[in-house]
DNA sequence: CAGTGGTCTAGACCACACG
DNA sequence: GTGTGGTCTAGACCACTGA
């Protein structure tokens, strides 16, 4: 028996996962601890890897199922467009859920971001961004309210704040967005139907008009796996 | 008692860690666990993310230390410029250590980026890039033989492989580099002192030559919380 | 309802740092 | 050696799913 259980588990895991069906149910924990030899805190801490590239998929209360060919998105950084667009673009097909448009004062962050005073209203705007059916981004626009009451969205409003305002003729120039990689909050775990603490991409974006003013601050988080996103450096001055 | 063991323990911790001078040391984790009515297993979970923030620092045998303000390397992505340039231009002091050339046969990987057969030997070049003495990011380069032997790098080689390059005449045009977020492995977790598990941000680039040639591929790990990249991006065509 | 994954506990052993 | 963080175990309770 090796010294180092995590790394024999994961071997064990990936050989498991591939001889599986795309779709089939891996045997429940307390089982597969059993089966490994190990601990369940040890095998779900394994999983957890295969969980953040896609390959398996948690559900309390159903099990563990693993995942087929996921479908990648794959786009440069230069070019804004909607992750809608984006999936036309390629082919794709992606659907939107859990969407609720509310109301809120600015807080310290929304302030500093979108040049309001504090307390404000803005406009929140958040989505689950599926394909195949499966969550793979989270959204949340913020905007002033003098840029967008919530009463102003259709009730046709498909998810995609940036192609609205495109829609409706606002003159956008440029989006300036940071990129970081975090651990997922409870908040945005529960939406993405992932555990706290997975490995997320997050993009935070504010978006100018033609008079120089953020109309929209954007916190957008991708589980990794299904985008491929990149950009091109220029060498040199 | 709250029934959120969690939640309660962030609030409890990141009071702690506030009152905490930078520097310091915290009290060692079965005594924590203990004054903060938890489990140790709970509480490791809970540092994992005040760690992915840098602002605590857990070293094997040593004990948890308080980190003080971070010196952040805040850059766009649409210019490449080498870790060494970019801290020279924001006055910040970044050491390397940990530095490793070698000679290796191309694995599939390599081969495929840098189009050369597979077994063909490629020149890797490893190196951790500090900040105040801490750890922030692992580079890893990987070049052709013919582009680079492990023999031509000077021994005053200070870590930039593409300020060497720049510096030896090369003619270098473009990067294209792959954007992703990833659950530190073991193999980067240990020369940046972090945890396998703990997020990181990746870079996977590919130089190019002024004869489209890909002469470096090249993963980047850097460890959140001392990098700010952000990029800008264009509304529509 | 039974069974699943999500969370937490208490305890153990190890490798490592430091005096 | 002593004490630290790194890892693993065995067991418990909970929230949720689906028949």
């Amino acid at each position: 028996m090796s010294h180092f259980p995590f790394q024999r588990l994961q071997a064990d895991l990936a050989a498991l996962i591939s001889k599986t069906r795309a779709g089939d149910r891996l045997p429940s924990e307390p089982d597969l601890a059993k089966q490994l030899g190990v601990s369940r805190a040890t095998l779900r801490e394994a999983m957890r890897t295969f969980e953040t590239q896609g390959l398996i998929h948690r559900r309390q209360g159903a099990g563990t199922f693993v995942v087929g060919q996921v479908p990648v998105m794959d786009a440069g950084l230069e070019m804004l467009e909607s992750l809608d667009t984006m999936a036309d673009r390629l082919g794709l097909e992606v659907s939107v859920s859990d969407l609720h448009v509310d109301g809120i004062p600015a807080d310290k962050d929304h302030a500093a971001a979108l040049a309001v005073p504090p307390s404000s209203k803005v406009t929140r705007v958040r989505r689950v961004m599926r394909a195949d059916g499966r969550p793979v981004a989270y959204l949340v626009d913020c905007l002033p309210e003098e840029v967008l009451k919530p009463s102003q969205l259709p009730a046709s409003f498909k998810g995609s704040v940036l192609d609205f305002l495109i829609d409706r003729g606002d003159r956008l120039t440029v989006s300036r967005a940071a990129i970081s990689a975090i651990d997922a909050t409870a908040e945005v775990a529960k939406p993405l139907e992932i555990q706290r603490g997975d490995v997320l991409l997050q993009f935070t974006s504010q978006l100018y008009n033609s008079a120089g003013k953020v109309i929209d601050y954007s916190s957008s988080y991708f589980i990794p796996g299904y985008f491929h996103f990149h950009v091109n450096r220029r060498v040199g001055g």
